[in-house]
DNA sequence: GCACTGTTGTTTGTTAACAATTGTACCTCT
DNA sequence: AGAGGTACAATTGTTAACAAACAACAGTGC
């Protein structure tokens, strides 16, 4: 019934847990459902049309990835962020992106390379009007999961999937509201990419090392500066 | 019925999936069920004496946590291991110790370091005869997670209990069968634990780095050997 | 003998009902 | 009026039955 399949059927099988999983993901990434907002089992599976099992199967698997909190007896809440979560956030990443680099220098394949550069010229071939936030940070992730990818380090993609989540919502939360800011910032992350790129088809891991670290240094500051000019929402007042 | 209320009633309520997770990670964790066995949810509803339920919420939290491998539609198997899950796993722990020791040094209190001292006292005061490989390494993670705990990073703090458990299963695996080899090694732990307090106390980052990292590679070496010494266990027929 | 197919049995995925816990509103008593 | 307690409502935790998928096997046709 909510079984959305699109034409084809699909290669591996999905389950409903996993639709459920999807869905709700795309509701919190997309914004649809607010930071600190309530979750009940029962409501949503009413609202997909799945019994409450499916459903929690999802909220457990989003909790995993941090983007939603629960609490025992008590249910489930769309995660919030704070000035803390930012550089915790951060300071995992450039971590886990260094040891990406590394790994991704000694065996990423050329399809690994190729499919960087895919990325990379869907981002040069936007149009002014396309080049929002939102697409942008969309392709700077897809861009940074290839690499992660190029690594062939399967624990480290996990964690990093989990915490590309969290960044993905962290964006969108702090670009919820003004539009307006990126357009000064965003033409330059296409160029570091290139580069990035170059390094690691030409294994110069030390290179790759300081190149990544300005780079999401770079993306920190931004990320820093947007939450502290963010007016803070409607707190949600079923906190304490 | 299971609930193994030991006396006092616990301070935050365990529920039925919480004492599944926790009785099948010990079963795992003390070899009782070896790498790359079945585990069948109805089967072990039924001698856990509880529904199938609360064992498939604790088979996807011991998934996350890499120790079972959980195919659609086919069900659990405890997680096995080879050469490449080493390289993983002690990349992944490198990092993730650097970062600890970073933040360690900037953040842990008073009550920290303490908490670390009195895990370095009962490793200590081990006698001859306790001094077993079990008890060392189980220590031995016990200190580091005290670190972790020390620098106060939460999202830190959980991608290590995944990696600590899984550093567990896999020192649990290679040790499993020869006791001999550890006499050697396991006095060097004890002195280089207390090292790294003192360098924490002193904030010392940069000297917190080299030491942990050389003490990590030691460990990892001593892994690597036990495990290509190791003779593979009959390997489960129902593979391939 | 070998490939194919239908059947059967086992296991996972899903559902709906039941039990237990938590939060709230109202009532009583001091 | 405020403290405390009781009943009620809402929500999560758990169970058992049902549906669907997979795996093994016997039987059929070539």
């Amino acid at each position: 019934m909510a079984v959305k399949s699109n034409g084809l059927a699909l290669a591996s099988r999905r389950v409903l847990s996993d639709v459920v999983t999807d869905d709700l993901r795309d509701a919190i990434l997309s914004h649809d459902l607010e930071p600190g907002i309530r979750i009940a089992e029962d409501g949503l599976a009413i609202q997909l049309g799945v019994s409450r099992g499916p459903v929690r199967e999802a909220l457990l698997r989003l909790e995993r990835e941090g983007l939603v909190t629960i609490e025992r007896h008590k249910g489930a809440r769309v995660a919030s962020w704070n000035e803390t979560d930012i550089e915790e956030i951060y300071s995992m990443r450039k971590v886990l992106e260094v040891l990406a680099f590394e790994w991704a220098c000694k065996y990423a394949t050329a399809e690994d390379l190729l499919a960087m550069e895919e990325v990379l010229d869907r981002y040069f071939k936007l149009t002014e009007k396309q080049r929002t936030p939102k697409e942008v940070s969309k392709l700077d992730l897809e861009f940074h999961s290839a690499v992660f990818v190029a690594a062939h380090h399967e624990r480290l993609n996990k964690t990093w999937e989990i915490l590309r989540s969290q960044i993905h919502a962290l964006l969108v939360y702090t670009w919820s509201k003004d539009e307006k800011i990126n357009k000064t910032y965003l033409p330059l992350w296409g160029t570091d990419h290139r580069e990035i790129v170059e390094v690691i088809r030409g294994k110069q891991m030390k290179k790759a090392k300081t190149l990544i670290l300005t780079h999401i240094d770079r993306g920190q500051q931004r990320t820093t500066k947007h939450f502290a000019e963010k007016p803070l929402p409607k707190q949600i007042s079923s906190e304490g």
